[in-house]
This record gives C-alpha cells, structure tokens and sequence, in this order.
DNA sequence: GTCTATATCATGATAGAC
DNA sequence: GTCTATCATGATATAGAC
C-alpha cells in the first residue's frame, strides 16, 4: 500500500466525519471536508466517488461506535443492578467523549433510516435475550414487574436524550451557559444509577 | 383582505408545514411545497419572499405548539404527583397526535437553535418556578431528594426520546412492526406514570 | 495521486406577461 | 394574484494536465 494514500484518505475519513458529524449529510458540503483535509475536492471524490459512498463510510462507523456492548454487558454474569448501572456508566462515558452523536443520529435517522437497517441487520443485534434476562429477574422478585421493553426505553431515553436535546437543556436550564450544562450531564450517570435503582428495587422488610 | 390571497396563503402555510416536518430546512423544497400546495412554485416566493422566512414562520408556529403549558400545570394547586401525572399524559398526547415534531426539532435544534432561542426568550419562558415548587415538595417530605432539574430532565426524556428515536425502537425492538410500535408508544403514558411515581415517592411505614 | 478547469445539474429567486 | 420563462448561484462530479 501507498504511505501518501493510507494519509489522505484517514485525512479524509476523518474531516468527513467531523463535518458530517456537525452538519449532516444535506447540510454538508464536500468542499469543506476537502479544506478541512488540507486537499483539494476533486481528491475527496478520486478516493470516494460519491458524497453518498462517502457518508455511508462515516455513518457505519459512527453506529457500530455508538452501540456499544451494551447486550454483553447485560448478559454478563452480574446481577441486574450491576448491568444497569454498567451501562449506565458506559452509555454516558461515550456520549460525554462525542457528545456530536446523538444529535447527528436523531437527524439521519429521521431522514432516512435505511442505513441504520443495513447495519443493525448486518451486526444481528437481537434485544431478545436481553428482554429474558430481565423478564427473569424479574419472575424472581429482585425487580419489580414491568414491560422490559419499556425498562430499557426508560433507561436509554434518560441517558441519550439530554445530549441529544442539549441545545434546549443549555439553554432553558442554565441561561445559556455551556459550562454549567457541561457539568450537568457529567452528574448524569450518577443521577441514573441512583434513580433508576430506586425505582425498580424491590425494597425488603426489615 | 381578499378570499383567494387568505386561502393560498393557509394552503402554502400547510404544504410547507407537511414538507418541513418531514424533510427539515435543508431538506425540503420549494418545489415540494408549490406541488404539495397545488401552486406554481414563484407563488410561494410572492406570498413569503425567502424559503427562509418561510420556515421560520413554521418553526415558530411548531414550537409554541410543541411547548404546551407545562408550566402551568406545574404551578397549578395539584399536588406534586397529579401534576407529573397531567404533564406525562399532556405530553404523550401531543406526541402521539403530532409525531414528526420531535424529529423535526431535534434535527433544526442541532442546525441551528438561534430560532428557538429567540422564540422562548420572547415568550419569556422561565423554569425557576417550577424548579422551585419541586424542591419544596422535597423539602416537605413527600418525595426523594434529588436536583429538580435533573428528575425534570428524566421525565422529558422519556416522554420525548422514544417518539423522536421512532426509527429505532420500531427496527430494534419490534422487528419493524409499525402497528406493534405505535401500541407500545400509546401504552407509555400510564407505563411512565406508574414508573415515576415508583422512583420518587417515599414509602411511609405501616 | 494531486491539482486546475469545467461540465452538469438542481435549486432559490426574480422578471414580466396576463 | 397567478402563471411561464429565465437567471444566478452553488453543488456534485468528471476530464485532463502534471
């Protein structure tokens, strides 16, 4: 393999993705991820034909990022709290690192999911196993009894949302200021664990 | 005024409505409207001279619908859990009604929230209050202590992401049953409800 | 592989007839 | 007020020199 070409094209991959990631792909313009690569357009389409082929390459990359473990974390040996507050933790770790994800996804997949289909089928994720998981846990009257389905759209709700809505927490809640907000979400994974423990432990008689 | 101007004028306003919510600003086409308006496309500049002034005119129109007045019911006389009860189901309602408005606004928000911004501050929305009746509440006893902002955020989250992650939860968890999808979304509202209460209220000993 | 120049096309916006 | 025709711009994509 070519030096130069292994360089301009993770050059590439990586302006794309700042520049998709902030912008979407309707609202980015190959021009600038080319001066954002320090190269010229014309390369940008020499490496990628297209700014669709293009996208599609940042897309499946941020996706298969953006959806960690989280089910081999959940069918882990430990007990349901354990799993819980382990992908609580994992969640928000991820998302105050790229905090640009959840937006960026919440956008493309509005506009068309299609791509996220691909890749989820390609991967086989499959939230069944899970679902039983936490169905028994229940059964056995560690948590209270609810739709699991409903549980872990609680619990991804909570953590993703905030990020993916900042504009509006910074904003309404903290008068516009960016730091405030920042140490905000940073307690978030706290906040969860506790929260979302209190609410489904099945409290004991003492 | 004149009959035929006010009905083109609502026709325009509704086409373009349809288009934004689905495509965005950046999506949507002045094309799109004209035809889904049934008009020629010079028309819709006559009426608004921009695309620009055009969707701002919806984006305002949408948000001040999509922020009905929670805050009202929270400084209502209800006691604290009654409220949270008519905040869940004012919520859902509207999301269940008008599903496209999360998608819609998470993707503008994260474009460019200067338009939102203007509009609450001319609104004068202010969630100190609220904050405030909350932490009394807590104060008093009757439910756990934690930061208001945080248990207000947990609860939009809820009511709000699984609509605008509709994509999502219907491919990932229903197989990509759009009826299995919509039941479970009308069932959050008293899903929700029970789950929250469950998290906050304090148990008095028997 | 990398650049400049250009083809091609789509879109927002306007001019001008009726 | 409404239409047809057209402009002006800006974007993707390609051709061809180096």
């Amino acid at each position: 393999m070519n030096q130069k070409s292994d360089k301009t094209e993770e050059k590439i991959l990586e302006a794309a993705k700042s520049v998709f990631l902030k912008k979407g792909m309707e609202g980015a313009r190959m021009q600038e991820i080319a001066d954002e690569a320090g190269i010229n357009k014309a390369l940008v389409h020499y490496y990628f034909r297209s700014k669709e082929k293009l996208f599609t390459a940042i897309f499946t990359n941020v996706i298969t990022y953006a959806f960690p473990k989280i089910s081999k974390i959940l069918l882990s040996d430990s007990d349901i709290i354990t799993k819980i507050e382990q992908v609580i933790d994992a969640y928000i770790g991820v998302l105050l690192k790229h905090s640009y994800i959840p937006g960026f996804l919440m956008k493309e997949l509005n506009r068309d999911p299609s791509g996220l289909f691909k890749i989820i089928a390609k991967y086989g994720f499959n939230p069944e196993p899970v679902i039983g998981a936490i169905q028994k846990e229940m059964d056995e009257g560690r948590i209270i009894q609810m739709d699991p389905r409903h549980l872990i759209v609680n619990i991804i709700s909570m953590c993703v949302f905030p990020f993916a809505a900042r504009p509006i927490v910074q904003y309404v809640g903290f008068r516009d200021d960016p730091v405030a907000t920042q140490h905000f979400l940073e307690e978030r994974a706290e906040v969860l664990k506790k929260f979302i423990v209190n609410a489904i432990v099945i409290k004991q008689k003492e």
